[in-house]
RNA sequence: GGUCCGGUAGCUCAGCUGGAUAGAGCAUCAGCCUUCUAAGCUGAGGGUCAUUGGUUCGAAUCCAAUCCGGAUCACCA
């Protein structure tokens, strides 16, 4: 009992409190917990949690004062969490007991695993990065990459199994595009003679491969063609589709273009993805997944589920539940891309045994997605109901969509350099150089131009649409990695001047006495702290980074206040001392947990 | 046209399972470094929570309608 009470946070404690008391004040009148609204108390009021209590004066036909009393001194009496209450219109203060704060404290300051879950039978597979392999990636994906990566995380250390895997579009009309302009203008370069990074050496064939097609229509509608038909008879474009023909027949010189320049590609992935911080247990390539589906389209077919029209082609009509007839294998009996995407939801659920199985894609699939679990469901594969689309709102520019044809992208290797960059500009600008090696530096440059990168993106509820002005650029100042990172870095210099290992969690501290008296600014940060499980909890729950980059940023402002106010290092007493430093190593640890979590990690000097 | 998502301070965003006088950051202005890192702290100004109506003791939050912005409704992926 005493185990489980001491994992619940505050905030269940207290609701749990304020249940038990209505039922025993008045075991009559049938309370429902969902009816005791819990907040915190707002700060202009004494107090630290409060219940409401306007729906039972209704219900109980008593004056808030009386009920609120009542509820109040039975709390007293009954919890050991509370020192005092108040009333004032309707809602009950409750003020919570430095006692339990000290202990909670003392407890866990060293505690490493706060706020994690322990593991429970769940797997779940979160796709995310998923790029094509025409082009480098770019600043939209970054924010897909890092959703999928934070959630991973999240859901991790709410105790689930996660297999992060990537699923990468390596065939298709867009490969070929690159692979017919490199055949025709590349004069056998590769990234190695050219000194340029595989994935936008690829990449810069496929803008290639738009220009000529660009002046290609040109010349042809000039000559007096339409303008439809000029686009598909543009000689380049017929060279491309021949080249896809000839991939799909298995023809060996294409084959081996078609590997060759992939592995360019993944070789610069690779390099980005180690930037990034991020990795995958498990990528799938549609090359090998594209073919899938189609069995089971037949079986479906078979179960008088999907249905034929006279060209031969499959359908499903899905017009009962809202949306239209949707096309799943041509009149040809090739595959589309809905096709490909239900062989590979079974391949998935096959080979893990998925609980759940989350796709993080932008949003403009969202009718993809929804018709895609909507026929696993009518077709009965079990892999269905676990289906989760994290859907995120596009990062568009000032002027309009990124479109990587015309070149309009801000690529994500060169936004991470200009990170990087602005961090070194900051930190000498700063004169904040000194004591550091050269190599100790650019390690604190990256870490604080890829977290003011990470933050950025994922401080915004996914599913908005995000506009990114590169001119404008992005804050080290405010609400930014670069703040949580700086109070770290004061925390261990603190720690540091105490001969306190910064990271470690066998610190040994003097006991509280049990009755130290907390000022403000302590006791924010520990009810703060303390509702940390809560929140992680929330954020998988809702698979939001967004809500612990929120709680972490608070966290640090609270320090921040908190160092203004208090000595830690010349306190008034020992006791005091003791206190803070506890307080000041746990919010150390925590915020590197919370934010490790976003892949962001925090320098111990800056 | 149907469906889905968004609209909160000059800008970028929290808050949305209904609760007290709607919060941060940036920008603007005024203060704070002989004392643990000023990448910080304190304070000020700045709001018709798109609009209208409804439900409720109570609405930024729920419902309906309208307006604005976006996405999507392909034998593209």
């Amino acid at each position: 009992m005493q185990q489980n009470t001491l994992k619940m946070t505050l905030a269940a404690l207290v609701k749990i409190a304020a249940f038990d008391a209505l039922k025993h004040l008045f075991p009559d009148t049938d309370i429902s917990a969902s009816a005791i609204t819990v907040n915190q108390t707002k700060p202009e009021f004494t107090g630290d949690y409060t219940i409401v209590l306007f729906p039972f004066v209704k219900l109980l036909r008593m004056k808030p004062d009386i009920l609120g009393t009542q509820v109040g001194e039975h709390l007293l009496a009954t919890s050991d969490l509370f020192s005092e209450f108040q009333i004032v219109s309707g809602f009950l203060n409750l003020t919570v007991k430095d006692s339990y704060l000290n202990t909670f404290l003392t407890e866990n300051f060293t505690n490493s695993s706060f706020g994690i879950q322990h593991p429970v039978d769940h797997k779940v597979m979160v796709e995310y990065s998923s790029p094509n392999t025409n082009k480098p990636l770019h600043f939209g994906h970054l924010r897909n990459i890092f959703l999928g990566a934070a959630v991973s995380e999240i859901l991790t250390a709410n105790g689930k199994k996660v297999i992060k895997a990537n699923l990468v579009n390596d065939r298709g009309i867009h490969i070929c595009k690159s692979m017919v302009a490199w055949k025709n203008y590349g004069e056998g370069a590769t990234p190695a003679s050219s000194g340029i990074k595989g994935d936008h050496f690829v990449g810069d064939y496929y803008v290639k491969f738009n220009e000529v097609y660009k002046k290609e229509i040109a010349g042809l509608t000039a000559a007096g063609m339409d303008e439809k038909t000029a686009e598909k008879e543009a000689p380049i474009m017929l060279a491309a589709q021949a080249m896809l023909r000839k991939w799909e027949a298995g023809d060996e010189a294409t084959r081996k273009l078609w590997e060759t320049m992939n592995g360019w590609v993944y070789e610069g992935f690779d390099v980005s993805y180690k930037n990034l911080g991020v990795s995958f247990d498990h990528v799938y390539h549609e090359s090998e997944t594209y073919l899938l589906g189609k069995k089971i389209v037949e079986d479906g077919l078979n179960k008088g589920i999907l249905f034929r029209k006279e060209d031969g082609s499959v359908w499903i009509d899905l017009t009962d539940d809202g949306l239209d007839e949707k096309l799943l294998l041509r009149g040809d009996g090739t595959s589309v891309y809905i096709t490909q995407d239900i062989g590979t939801a079974q391949l998935k659920y096959n080979d893990y045994g998925l609980d759940q199985s989350v796709y993080v894609i932008a949003d403009e699939q969202n009718y993809h997605i929804q018709v895609l679990k909507l026929i696993l469901k009518k077709l009965g594969e079990p892999c269905a109901d676990g289906i989760f689309h994290l859907s995120y709102g596009m990062v568009e520019l000032p002027t309009g969509k990124m479109k990587s044809r015309e070149g309009t992208v801000v690529d994500a290797d060169d936004m991470m350099a200009e990170m990087v960059n602005m961090a070194r500009e900051q930190t000498e600008q700063a004169g904040k150089t000194e004591g550091f090696t050269a190599e100790e530096l650019n390690n604190l440059y990256r870490t604080i131009g890829m977290g003011a990168l990470k933050f950025y993106l994922l401080r915004v509820d996914p599913k908005k649409r995000m506009i990114f002005d590169p001119k404008e650029s992005i804050d080290l100042h405010g609400y930014t990695a670069t703040f949580i990172q700086y109070a770290h870095a004061r925390i261990c210099s603190i720690l540091r001047k105490e001969n306190i290992p910064v990271t470690g969690t066998a610190t040994q501290l003097p006991q509280l006495s049990g009755n130290v008296t907390l000022e403000k600014a302590e006791k924010d940060m520990i009810l703060h702290m303390e509702q940390y499980p809560d929140i992680l909890k929330d954020a998988a729950d809702s698979f939001n980074p967004a809500s612990i980059c929120n709680y972490t940023f608070q966290l640090a402002q609270l320090f921040n206040t908190f160092y203004d106010v208090h000595s830690i290092s010349k306190a008034e007493s020992e006791e005091k001392k003791t206190l803070r430093l506890m307080i000041v190593i746990m919010t150390a640890s925590t915020l590197r947990h919370a934010m490790g979590l976003l892949g962001i990690s925090l320098p111990e000097k800056m």
